[in-house]
DNA sequence: TGTACATCAGTGAACGCGCGTTCACTGATGTAC
DNA sequence: TGTACATCAGTGAACGCGCGTTCACTGATGTAC
């Protein structure tokens, strides 16, 4: 944390400098700490070294705050997103579990953006801004659910990507949400969130005719990774078939 | 609402009869109006109309109360998912159907229970009780699922029904949260969240071998539906494919 | 390069409010005899 | 059937607290000349 928000005014002056930064930060700790519940507009402004009523100089209220960190949570969320997918080199489909991967370290790794952007009741509909930025994320997820489906093996129907990629955010965003969130309410789970989502993504690709043994499709072929992890499922964590 | 809430002193006497219970029932109602965060014991209180110091006679504080709640959540969660599995009837595959459209319901018309029970923070993990109450639900979809694996086709493996279950879970999960919750957090969705999830959890199966078709495999075949839905994916509301 | 002035970003005191919690109390109910 | 008493479930007043918000203010910064 390099916000410098333990510097006291004797020693930053009468002027904050970067107070709006300073507030997002100081509320994105809060929100880690006690949930989006619990925090409020003054602690942040405590927090930041700062009068209760200097934050209404940068935000109208606590919502606008609130809304701010989750716009910000979908920026960071999409490039998180984009790198993973990296335009699915140096195959489609590990690229694609890539994505899974990213979403759950997003989810552990920031469960203040992931609670704001998610679980705050920010009507993320009624704020053209946000949605705008929502939007861009689950862009990537499209993206890439474009470039899976136009793989299809011949035989089969080619899947409508739109479907696949609702499909594999709500797959991603359940596990995320129930055994992956980096906070209190994770529930404990016989093997990690990455393997659970790992093996339910490649059951549903090859639910959808995909061959996901790893060794990618002719079209893709070019610059396929000599091998990866075993086919699903894996053995061990699963506990004992009978 | 048969809980007398609206009734004053004058009317019911000294004693409230069943504060408990209204106390229960005007959280739930707050929290649906306002989210898990926005409800406060003295407004719960005060919507039993009764004054802020009773309700210690029947919870420690907020978070017993809140507790309680979610208590009560998984139990009547655990029944309705109870009653859509009917223990497989008329044959596996559609009572599997049917118990995720009943996760889809309890999302939508019990947004505070869900909230209560998925978003509030809890760390349900640590309330044993609670946590006995979230298995006995869970429960219900691991029994399923242990019965539909014992229907995999001769060819395949057999897959572990721990895994399938907890899946399931997570696509219910996922697309409830984000799309068929019941309050204004709501994702627009181009179709209705049933059809998403029906077509997530076919195509799911259909990687595992199982025949999705909707003409059960042979072993469960007594007693099948004559027709059922169109195999997935379904046609229309999903954009038109390139 | 210096000065006057406008603008900006913060102060700090104050306000009303509702919350959680406690306390001694009291009305109602149930039970022993 | 009646009475005495214990127990229970609620009252209402009071408290300290922190919050959101406002206000006139002031120190710092930038700019025109």
């Amino acid at each position: 944390m390099s916000w410098r928000k333990e510097r006291g005014r004797a020693e930053r002056g009468y002027h904050h400098g970067n107070l709006k930064e300073a507030l997002l930060q100081a509320a994105l700790g809060l929100i880690a700490e006690k949930g989006a519940a619990g925090f409020t507009f003054a602690d942040a402004a405590r927090m930041a070294g700062v009068s209760p009523a200097a934050p209404y100089r940068h935000f109208r209220d606590r919502d606008e705050l609130l809304s701010s960190i989750a716009q910000r949570g979908f920026e960071q969320f999409e490039a998180l997103l984009t790198q993973a997918w990296d335009d699915g080199r140096p195959d489609t489909v590990s690229a694609f579990e890539r994505v899974g991967k990213a979403y759950l370290a997003f989810a552990r790794n920031e469960p203040a953006f992931y609670s704001a952007m998610f679980e705050s009741g920010l009507p993320v509909d009624s704020n053209p801004t946000l949605m705008a930025a929502s939007e861009r994320a689950f862009g990537i997820i499209r993206a890439a659910a474009e470039r899976l489906a136009a793989l299809a093996p011949p035989g089969t129907p080619r899947p409508p990507a739109m479907m696949m990629a609702l499909h594999i955010w709500s797959m991603s965003h359940g596990v995320a949400s129930l055994f992956g969130r980096g906070d209190a309410a994770r529930r404990k789970l016989p093997m990690s969130p990455e393997d659970l989502l790992e093996a339910e993504v490649l059951i549903y690709l090859r639910g959808l005719g995909f061959p996901t043994d790893r060794r990618p499709a002719a079209k893709d072929a070019a610059n396929a990774k000599p091998s990866g992890p075993p086919p699903v499922p894996p053995a061990g964590p699963w506990g004992t078939p009978k």
